[in-house]
DNA sequence: CTTGGTTTGTACAACGTTGTAAGCAACGAT
DNA sequence: ATCGTTGCTTACAACGTTGTACAAACCAAG
């Protein structure tokens, strides 16, 4: 049922290499040769094995991509991404499923299919940059602020950056009392690290005092953690006008919490978020938010990837920043 | 950098064989030996190469799940429990992204990286029986209604059922004027065409005349397709008392369009979906739907393909169909 | 100390592909 | 006629692993 190169080969009564030859593109096969062969391979519906040309060749043709959750929307975007990317350099992706856990990370970073994947493009939330520098060569790149200045190539978006004009936005609206929900204390918080730090700067910038029991806490970035955040707020009694959440699950958990409590947004609270997801743009309200340029950090990762994959491998590690820009709807109007 | 077998067998002083014998747990090694192989084997950080593992055995250890698009988040929530699933049984999961195109589709069903891969999940739109039965013997289960009575296995929701059911709901509610989004005439429209008959069966068991004018086409089940449907409707003037979308997405964009024309939900309109996805628990109002169980559905699939990769291939396909139940929300409430 | 069985280790050949080196025509230039 | 050249094809070896067959070492019992 399933042929091989030889089978082709007495069928078309040439040599195994001249069907290689033929398979591969190779120039200088006659063209009648070249036609008997070709109608072999349709006549068997031979396709080449690709485990046997990947061992001769060593390489596979596949990269992964390895995330914590296929689910949050955000990750399932960018996957999409990186799948249409990695197409154009004729790879196909395997996507990996994390968990975000250390363990799991680990074993992702070092372990996937070993000899079955060129190359790693990687968003881990546990794993250090120590982690990482104990693992022998796979070409790999980072997305995300886990791992600064990490021994591998790294594609980011300016977190700080991109939080400080959210919020300044939200102090332009004339808010005063500016929650922010997503804060993190462990070490794989380092996005929320970086959002925080954007949003106390904001505030500094406007001369608005840091006030501690407006920042929330949560400890995953889902919907139901920021309708819980949201709900903690509330009851606390200290009234925000506005709420910059760390993400756009966490704040469409927010605006629910927000709907529940019977307070109009944005009159009341004015909400954004932070990475533009299909969802925030057909909410109710629909979602201000930082809009990463998802594709493009798909697309860099790729070619990081690629240049990894040819270069030198002492070529020192590369970080590019990916742009963004605010996305600014009706939970945060324009002014 | 990378070792082999040959360089763990020269450092621990016996044979390559030994070394394979030690790495795939053979019996019968003396624990010194084991020992002393493992010895190396650890100081080298060897692991072995899957490549020439799966020439060697036939066999690769990754199945392929193929689905339409990643970023929905039906097809999100999926990947996600097949993944778990096939990781139960040692299969890693190359998740390949095919657009929902015949060609494409194709491709994926024949090609992916062929005999780099196990067995096949597969999410088809566009193809049909005839186009699977031409392709020789990769081992598929088939997800979704699009091929009925195909060549090979399948699982299944009873769709007309539980169409029947959520449209039996919203009658229960007292609502007579029930417009259905999503209807589609393409051959790729399987399930629109299986929902909208438990629609009519509905309607039918309630001794309501079927109206044309409140069934709308949407090309696409994305959120913008089911806004521009709703807002369709609303503009030919039919003024329904309830929709039922044939996917939560195009409900999420329905639920946007009716609070854009300043209708209540669910006291003006109730709406209804399909699919339950973690969206609908969170939108303003949440969202009345019929949930199948994607954990089931992902299990069976892993399960079937399992059994067919050891039983005989006379064996004739099977086709199982996974349990659904009505999640009932505020947008269509329980009576 | 032989016999016979079990345990432990080895050598070799495959899996299906492609790179290398080389062979064999046919050709024009010497 | 002889010598490269060029075009086309082939035989062979290798990629790293594991199954098969067998040899060596061991052990217990006769």
């Amino acid at each position: 049922m399933r042929h091989r190169l030889k089978d082709v080969a007495e069928r078309a009564g040439v040599s195994v290499k001249t069907v290689s030859n033929v398979v591969n593109g190779y120039q200088h096969v006659r063209a009648d040769t070249r036609a008997r062969v070709e109608a072999a391979i349709a006549e068997l519906n031979y396709r080449p094995n690709l485990s046997a040309r990947n061992l001769r060749k060593g390489r596979t043709g596949v990269i992964a991509l390895a995330v914590p959750e296929l689910d949050i929307p955000y990750f399932a975007e960018l996957a999409r991404h990186v799948v249409t990317a990695a197409a154009e350099h004729g790879w196909t992706v395997l996507i990996d499923q994390t968990g975000g856990g250390p363990e799991q990370e680990r074993k992702a970073a070092s372990g996937i299919g070993d000899h079955m994947i060129d190359g790693l493009i990687f968003s881990p939330l546990a794993l250090t940059a120590d982690d990482l520098a104990g693992l022998d060569g796979m070409p790999m790149v980072l997305l995300g602020e886990r791992v600064d200045h990490g021994p591998a190539d790294h594609v980011v978006v300016d977190n700080v950056a991109a939080a400080r004009e959210i919020t300044a936005h939200l102090v332009g609206l004339g808010r005063r009392r500016i929650a922010a929900i997503g804060s993190q204390r462990t070490p794989e918080g380092a996005s929320a690290r970086l959002r925080l730090a954007g949003y106390t700067a904001a505030l500094a910038d406007a001369g608005i005092a840091y006030d501690e029991r407006l920042v929330a806490p949560a400890p995953a970035w889902h919907r139901a953690d920021g309708a819980a955040a949201m709900r903690h707020l509330l009851s606390t009694g200290v009234r925000p006008d506005a709420v910059f959440c760390f993400n756009d699950t966490l704040a469409l958990g927010a605006l629910r919490a927000l709907h529940e409590a019977g307070l109009r947004v944005p009159d009341d609270v004015a909400v954004a978020g932070f990475d533009d997801i299909e969802d925030g743009r057909f909410s109710i309200p629909t979602l201000s938010t930082v809009a990463p340029d998802k594709e493009r950090i798909a697309r860099l990762a790729v070619e990081l990837l690629a240049n990894r994959l040819t270069a030198d491998p002492e070529t020192p590690p590369r970080e590019l920043v990916a742009p963004h820009r605010l996305a600014l709807r009706e939970s945060a109007p324009p002014r």
